[in-house]
Formats: C-alpha cells, sequence, structure tokens
RNA sequence: GGACCCGUAGCUCAGCUGGAUAGAGCGCUGCCCUCCGAAGGCAGAGGUCGAAGGUUCGAAUCCUUUCGGGUCCGCCA
C-alpha cells in the first residue's frame, strides 16, 4: 500500500519519515499535502492549477464548472473530476486527449496515488491513503467546528414558525420550526452570519377574533365571581350555553372555543376586574395586546421545549406603527410601481360576491408574478401582504442580503408575490428564498391522528415533545425533503432499531463512547501514528468523514437541512459496517491491549467519527447520547 | 381556467443543482453471536426514474407537451 516513492523499501514507514524529512515542527508527517478540511476543495485548486498551466491562455472563468468530486461507484477511486470536458470546447481540444494530459500532471502532485481518464474525459483519482488518514488529525483538532465553512460575508435572515398568536403550537407548526431552526443552524455552518427571526402576526382580524374570544372567557369568570350585570346574569343562568349567549349579546362570532383562553380570562379578570366589561375599541385593544402577550409566552415554552430559540421577535402590529407601511408605498410609488386599478376577476372560480373594485395595486407583475396586488384593504388598513412588504422594508434597512422564509406548503402561491416585492424594494440586491414545508400526517398505531383546531382537541406540539421526545422530533422532521409529504408514526420514532434513523445515528454515537470510555477516554491523539488504518471499512470511514465540509456546503446552497440527517445516518452506517469487522474478525477490534500503536490509531478514527456525527447533530439541534439507556420509550426525552 | 410542489424497487424515501453500470431502509430469500452491546452486520432477488418529444459529448436531473396526486388563486393570515 505504501508508494515507494514516500518510503525506502524495507525500512519501517515511521524510520523512513524520520530519517528522511525530520521536522518536529510541523504536526503534519507529509508536508508536501495541501492541507485544509475539504480535500476536494483542495484537491480541486490543484486541479484548476494544473489546468491552468496546459492553457495559460483561457481566461480564470474557463474553470468555473470543473468540480471535484466524489465518483458515484467507489471502484473509480477517490475522486472524479469534469475538469477535461468542461473546459475542452473552450480549449478547442478534444475531452480524451485533454483528460490525459491533465492526467500526467495531477499524477505528479504528492496527494495522489493514481490518476486514470475514463470514459468521455473523467479523470479519476486515487488518493495516497496518507492524505486520507492524515484528515483525521485535521478532524480531531477542529473538533465539532468541523465542516464550518469560512465566514462568506453575507448577512442572512432566517425567518421561521411565525405562527399566528392564536393559540398553541400544534404539530403542523412543528415541521417548520425544526426546518428552520436546522436551516438557520447550516448556514450558520456554512459560514453565513445568520439572524434566526419569528414574525408575530398581531395585526389582523384573526387576532381580532381571538381577542373576542378571551372576552368571553373574561366574561364567564366574571360571572362565576358572582360580578353583577345582565349578561352575567344569563351566564350563570345558563353557564353551558355561554358561548352562544355572548355571540348573540354582542353581534360577534367567536371563532375559538379552545379552553386555552380560560387562564386569559382569568388573568384579564384578576388584573381589571369589571372595567372590561364593555367591549369598545380601547378595552378590545387592551384584551387583544394581554391575549397575544399571553400566547407567545406559551408558544416561546413550546419553541423552547423543541430546542428552538429565535435571535428577534417582531411584532407586525409594531412594523406597522412605525410607519413602515407608508415608507414602502413611497418607495414603490416613486419606482412607478403603484397605482389605482381594478383586478380581472380570476379565472375558473369566480368568488360568488366578486364585483369590480378599484383598488391601490403593487405592479407585481412587472417582477415575474401573475398578477398585480392589492395593498390596501377597504377599511383602509394594509392587505396582510401589504404588512408584510413593510416588514421585509424593514429587513432590508437592518442590512441583510439574503432573506429566508420556511412557509408551509398552503403558502405556496404567496412566494411569487413576495419575491416580486423583495425584489422592488431592494432593486433586486437582496434575495428572497422560501422553503415550503409539507403536511405532516401524525399516525398512532398506523391510525391517522386526526387534528382539528376548532373543535379545540389536537396534538399540541407539547404533548408531541412529551410523547417521543425532543430529540426524535427534531431528527425525525430532517428525514424528509421539506417539500415532500410526510408519515410521522408516534410508534416508530421510538422504535430502536436499523429503520429508525433517530435510532440508528445515536447508537453509533453511543457505541463509540462507549470503546473510548473503555480505553480511559484518550484526549490527545497528536502525532498519533495513523499508518494501521488500512481496512477497507477503515478507509470507507474515513472517506466519509472527509465529505462532511462539502455536505455542508452543498446543503446550505441548496437550503436543505435534510441532507444532513442522511449524511449522519451515511457516517453511522459506515461506522457501524466497522464496528461488524471486528466481530468477524478479532485483529480489527479498536481496543487490543497487545497492539497499542494499532489501538490508538483506530481510537483516533473513533474520536474523529464522534465528532462529525455531533457536528452533524449539533446543527439538526439533536443531543447525542452517551449511551443508550434499556429503555423503550423516552430516553432521549429526558430534561437536561 | 391559472400558478406552485410532487410522481424513482412491492412499501417508505435518497440521488450531492447535467456525469459513468440509478442507491438506502423496510419487506422477501440465504447467512454471521465462546466476541469492545446482534438494539448490529454480510450476500441475493427486485427498476423502460409516470408517458412522449427536445436541448448536448452525456438527462432521474434542464425545456415543451401530456397523464396522475397535493397545495393555492381580489380587501384570511
Amino acid at each position: 500500500m505504501v508508494p515507494a516513492h514516500q518510503v525506502a523499501p524495507g525500512l519501517p514507514a515511521a524510520a523512513g519519515r524520520a530519517c528522511l524529512r525530520p521536522e518536529p515542527t510541523r504536526p503534519l508527517r507529509r508536508p508536501g499535502f495541501l492541507m485544509q478540511q475539504d480535500i476536494f476543495a483542495a484537491l480541486r485548486a490543484r486541479t484548476v492549477d494544473a489546468l491552468q498551466g496546459l492553457l495559460p491562455e483561457l481566461p480564470a472563468e474557463a474553470f468555473s464548472r470543473v468540480v471535484v468530486e466524489p465518483p458515484r461507484d467507489a471502484s473509480h477511486g477517490d475522486m472524479a473530476t469534469n475538469a477535461a470536458m468542461v473546459v475542452a470546447k473552450l480549449a478547442k481540444l478534444p475531452p480524451p486527449k485533454l483528460a490525459a494530459d491533465l492526467s500526467a500532471k495531477l499524477a505528479e502532485l504528492p496527494e495522489v496515488a493514481e490518476v486514470a481518464p475514463a470514459g468521455p474525459g473523467f479523470i479519476n483519482i486515487r488518493l495516497q491513503p496518507e492524505y486520507l488518514r492524515a484528515q483525521l488529525p485535521v478532524v480531531l483538532a477542529a473538533g465539532e467546528a468541523y465542516g464550518q465553512g469560512a465566514a462568506t460575508g453575507h448577512k442572512v435572515n432566517v425567518e421561521y414558525v411565525s405562527a399566528n398568536p392564536t393559540g398553541p403550537m400544534h404539530v403542523g407548526h412543528c415541521r417548520g420550526a425544526v426546518v428552520g431552526d436546522a436551516l438557520a443552524n447550516l448556514l450558520a455552518k456554512a459560514g453565513d452570519a445568520v439572524t434566526k427571526e419569528y414574525y408575530i402576526n398581531d395585526a389582523g382580524a384573526q387576532v381580532q377574533a381571538l381577542a373576542w374570544a378571551a372576552f368571553w372567557r373574561y366574561l364567564e369568570v366574571a360571572a362565576r365571581a358572582g360580578a353583577p350585570g345582565a349578561v352575567l346574569d344569563k351566564l350563570r343562568a345558563e353557564p353551558e350555553n355561554g358561548r352562544a349567549i355572548v355571540e348573540a349579546e354582542f353581534g360577534t362570532t367567536l371563532q375559538y372555543g379552545g379552553e386555552y383562553l380560560i387562564p386569559v380570562g382569568e388573568a384579564l379578570w384578576a388584573e381589571h376586574g369589571p372595567a372590561l366589561m364593555d367591549p369598545t375599541p380601547d378595552t378590545l385593544l387592551a384584551i387583544r395586546h394581554a391575549t397575544v402577550a399571553a400566547m407567545m409566552v406559551e408558544i416561546r415554552a413550546d419553541l423552547a421545549a423543541l430546542g428552538v430559540t429565535h435571535d428577534v421577535f417582531i411584532s407586525e402590529a409594531e412594523v406597522v406603527a412605525a410607519g413602515k407601511l407608508e415608507q414602502a408605498e413611497q418607495v414603490l410609488d416613486a419606482k412607478g410601481l403603484m397605482y389605482r386599478g381594478i383586478l380581472e376577476p380570476p379565472k375558473g372560480k369566480t368568488p360568488d360576491d366578486w364585483e369590480p373594485r378599484e383598488q391601490t395595486l403593487f405592479r407585481a407583475t412587472q417582477f415575474g408574478d401573475d398578477t398585480d396586488r392589492p395593498l390596501r384593504k377597504s377599511d383602509g388598513s394594509g392587505t396582510y401582504f401589504a404588512n408584510d412588504i413593510a416588514n421585509h422594508l424593514h429587513k432590508i434597512e437592518r442590512g441583510f442580503d439574503e432573506l429566508v422564509h420556511v412557509w408551509g406548503a398552503d403558502h405556496g402561491g404567496y412566494v411569487k408575490r413576495m419575491k416580486a416585492a423583495v425584489s422592488a424594494l431592494s432593486d433586486s440586491r437582496v434575495s428572497l428564498d422560501v422553503v415550503l414545508t409539507q403536511i405532516v400526517h401524525v399516525l398512532k398505531d398506523g391510525q391517522p391522528v386526526r387534528m382539528s383546531k376548532r373543535a379545540g382537541s389536537y396534538i399540541t406540539l407539547a404533548d408531541l415533545i412529551d410523547e417521543v421526545g425532543r430529540d426524535a422530533v427534531r431528527f425525525t422532521m430532517l428525514t424528509r425533503k421539506a417539500d415532500a409529504q410526510m408519515e410521522f408514526d408516534l410508534n416508530k420514532v421510538v422504535e430502536q432499531s436499523r429503520d429508525n434513523p433517530v435510532f440508528y445515528v445515536q447508537y453509533a454515537h453511543a457505541r463509540i463512547r462507549s470503546v473510548l470510555r473503555a480505553a480511559g477516554d484518550p484526549a490527545d491523539f497528536a502525532g498519533a501514528d495513523l499508518s494501521p488504518l488500512t481496512d477497507a471499512a477503515e478507509m470507507a470511514l474515513i472517506r466519509r468523514i472527509t465529505t462532511w465540509p462539502r455536505v455542508v456546503e452543498g446543503a446550505a446552497a441548496a437550503r436543505e437541512p435534510h441532507r444532513i440527517a442522511f449524511y449522519l445516518n451515511d457516517l453511522a452506517g459506515d461506522f457501524h459496517m466497522l464496528w461488524n469487522r471486528g466481530r468477524e474478525d478479532a485483529t480489527l477490534r479498536f481496543i487490543r491491549p497487545e497492539e497499542p500503536v494499532a489501538t490508538k490509531a483506530r481510537l483516533a478514527l473513533l474520536a474523529a467519527t464522534g465528532a462529525v456525527l455531533r457536528s452533524g447533530l449539533q446543527v439538526m439541534g439533536v443531543t447525542p447520547v452517551e449511551e443508550l439507556r434499556d429503555e423503550r420509550k423516552g430516553d432521549s426525552a429526558e430534561p437536561g
């Protein structure tokens, strides 16, 4: 395995190196290697250098499409590049000819063991095993920070959850919360400066309806307290008909019947006494504020239980009160993007009460939307869209240059207009990406668990976390592409088997910790001789580890946090495979007292694997476990 | 009528933004515990990537058309 040009034949590797190149100050034993966290980026740089040497007349942009990546088929080697094919036509050379020339250059690199042109112009590269092994010290030095990208200079705002503050969070909100939080972590891992943001929709008709419902609960509390009043007498006479009585008495419709507002009613009574008895705009506003505040306390507690913490909470009402809506309209007006006009009725499914109306419209069609969009309701207040435009103007003013949203798929129709607005407001300097999350169907014992907020009975997020544990919730929510429907089986996510990735990945980490503990938790692997790591399973694990930085980069660029979950599952698979090799062949066990050098090398590999697992779990917001308990449920749900 | 998302093994899903012979788990068939935890692992069978065209050295991936499933469509958020 050891190439002849590196080590004198017949000499032990360490001795050979020591004789030929004593460099005690350098931690790396192969100074010729180009060492960085991402060895694919390193080899890409090497490849582009070589190519430029061959084709000095080509401009730098000609090489932008050069990719160095792991080949799909491992038998092709460690890396493959399309370099020859990508620049062939600019260089006016046939790809195979260019591939042959480039291969000869690449073969001279110290990192490279073997180069083979293949197919229509691919170049397959086999790396020096020592170069691959030399990545382990890099990983160990970085620890959980392995995979951390260099600062991109991008200031990114990730807005997610943003559930209406009209009740506790339920499972429907959960996926967006987890995906958003993991995505924000992922972007930070890739080097962006990330702000996690929650937009409180506290300015619309929904929260007004919520205020009425809280008012109802307040009246019921007042009635029970024996306060005087005609309405309260009625409530006392028929306590079971409280809802209908309040609706009839005040000419309103109570949309929110959930019992979670009873404590809010009690708090209102305790603080204000009978002062809120006659609903006026002022009292309703006070009730609204108190109710929204109470709901936000609950929502934040739910989010905390899920391990989600936002940096910024922005209130829609406050954004509007600050005059951002008028300011946004001025900006749009100045650009000639606002006008008074009448929209065509939507085709196919015209609303029953359709009538042509003149409205204040935003020229969204100039930015790729299907129709222009209204900014003002007939009562003069801003539409939700207009308020959101105001919020986005505010974000742009705060200096973000990338905006990311995580929305439920039912908001898919809203994406184009919002992108149009951001383009308009920022003259296309600021980008907006929207990640849509599909519905989660919750199953228990194979049966769908129905959720109905209106009926007041639904699985709350808190219930879900109690049932299966925070880590299982978070991991499972990331085991599908965001934009694919998902079944969340309450039984399966706590199952301890191969087909539950939550368990499988945690199991790998627990096994690693178990071995390292058994070995006395060695902390220092600096200078460890890694040459005993030669088994195919060991090298496969090392190769997987070396791909982690590019997985982070690719997942961040695609805004796809689920890739982290899949990577960890693969990494755990490579590890379990290696573990099992030790069962078949005792010489491949991790701890071999009679072989201290091999033991240390393998422990270094395990420590590095553990670090990458933790690095990935940290992005997902999942706690790596030290050991698996012999309990069937809830072992990852304990507090702390 | 229109917009957006999704159709990949019997089932549940990946597929690294255009790369080579399309992968994993479950299920099925056959194996591996005197062993650092078998709560694992190995091997096999299983596919015209919904369909038809197009773009180019090369398509599950990009474009057009079409068939299925989902979400949405003027003062709800």
